[in-house]
DNA sequence: TGTACATCAGTGAACGCGCGTTCACTGATGTAC
DNA sequence: TGTACATCAGTGAACGCGCGTTCACTGATGTAC
């Protein structure tokens, strides 16, 4: 029970706006849970009466969606400071793929609603905006790594389809240790940022070797092909 | 509305639990939500009055585990034909990951469920059933890679601690395509299968070449090396 | 400078709903004598 | 073979609860004259 707030003065309705998104995200942490995250739980923490939410959004879910927006807003900046720091595209989708990995683990309980329900945020704002913004950097990356040769081609003329499938597949990777991570905290991971680190290392790794292959990649006989590979690797050796 | 079902004859009371699962599990895939899984919803379901889901279950909670644990065989009993039907362990390793990731999207309401929140379906048994069923097959079949100096060894006379952070990180790559495709669908996927196969193939790829790095792999530069695998590649290619 | 008034940011009380769960009960089923 | 009885698998009604949301209202704030 917090103490109530005094009334906002004439045109400063919007600050309590944006101390509603906060609060909700701090309930949605703190609990650990969606289920946390009532319009009164809300109400409350923010020294308020229920029905002033509706003021500021027109149901919940309005709310919740606008929960999902600052944390993409975020995203973006952290992804933005990870890309900075590095030159190399490839030391770059590295560092964002680290940095996605420990945002998520920030706030666990905020990345699994904003990742994990197809409903709730699924609106197409929000999945232009992931595309527009956090994904676009991840696929700037990814499409200096393909114009360098490290990452595959696409068909002749359109390298952007393997841009966005590679980007694709890295956020994919992130994400699996991220959501696998949070969702089941028992199993024995480890150090976490170490595993992640190794994961996405694996990925780019094998993703850089797949233009050297051929056609062999998309071929029956995978283990043949990754077995020249490391032979390859051990002549290089010697 | 279903027609209320006849009353069980003495000794078969035990045929409703049965029933009572599976039509949580229906339930749970047909709404696409966890929400719409309530007592009331599932008793009507199977043609009985709420109460009586009681007399089997303990509470709520008691029989959503059981939900989860009978998915859970059922994931067993798939992974287990995608096993059988490889005997190369990378083979079996790639099979059991695309198996894993069908059967993912082939009921994504149960699989999020199942495997994405930490509390409902994180109880010690199911954690424990996990690692000693279906984990315990990947295992097996990376160990037989790290047996065969595919994949990494672990600190001399320990693969096993290799074996655990290799299966982990299939796992991983396998969770990240399944629960991404299930969380955000509108993106631009294009053929799910062949995603899932590119992204478990390259991180096979990228693990089965660190054992031929040496130390560079866990050193800054992993920029160098990669450069130095590619040339290689080339190298042998000529 | 004073006063009537529109506006704005809220309040307080209540609505209907579906939920998990409980409790006393019923009536068919099998069993003991 | 018939009958009293324990058991078992349910039913029917109700409990209290917290939820999202609505609606008539209030009272401070700024503005027009």
């Amino acid at each position: 029970m917090m103490a109530p707030r005094p009334r906002s003065s004439r045109g400063s309705g919007e600050q309590l706006r944006g101390e509603i998104i906060d609060a909700a995200m701090v309930l949605l942490a703190e609990h650990d849970s969606a289920d946390a995250v009532s319009v009164r739980a809300v109400a409350e923490a923010v020294g308020v009466t229920p029905p002033a939410i509706y003021l500021h959004f027109a149901d919940k879910e309005a709310l919740l969606d606008s929960v999902c927006g600052r944390y993409f807003e975020r995203l973006d900046v952290a992804l933005g400071d990870a890309e900075d720091q590095h030159e190399h595209p490839l030391d770059r989708t590295l560092a964002m793929g680290m940095t996605y990995v420990r945002f998520a683990l920030d706030n666990p309980a905020v990345y699994r609603f904003a990742f994990g329900n197809p409903g709730d945020d699924g609106t197409p704002m929000v999945d232009e905006a992931l595309q527009t913004t956090a994904f676009g950097r991840l696929a700037g990356a990814v499409g200096s790594l393909v114009d360098l040769g490290w990452f595959p081609p696409g068909p002749p003329g359109h390298d952007d389809v393997s841009v966005l499938q590679m980007a694709m597949q890295m956020w994919t990777v992130a994400h699996g240790v991220a959501s696998l991570m949070i969702a089941k905290p028992a199993l024995p991971w480890g150090d976490d940022l170490q595993v992640a680190e190794s994961v996405l290392r694996a990925a780019c790794l094998g993703n850089a070797l797949l233009p050297a292959v051929g056609e062999k990649a998309d071929g029956a006989d995978f283990v043949a092909f990754v077995r020249d590979t490391r032979a390859a690797h051990r002549e290089h050796a010697e």
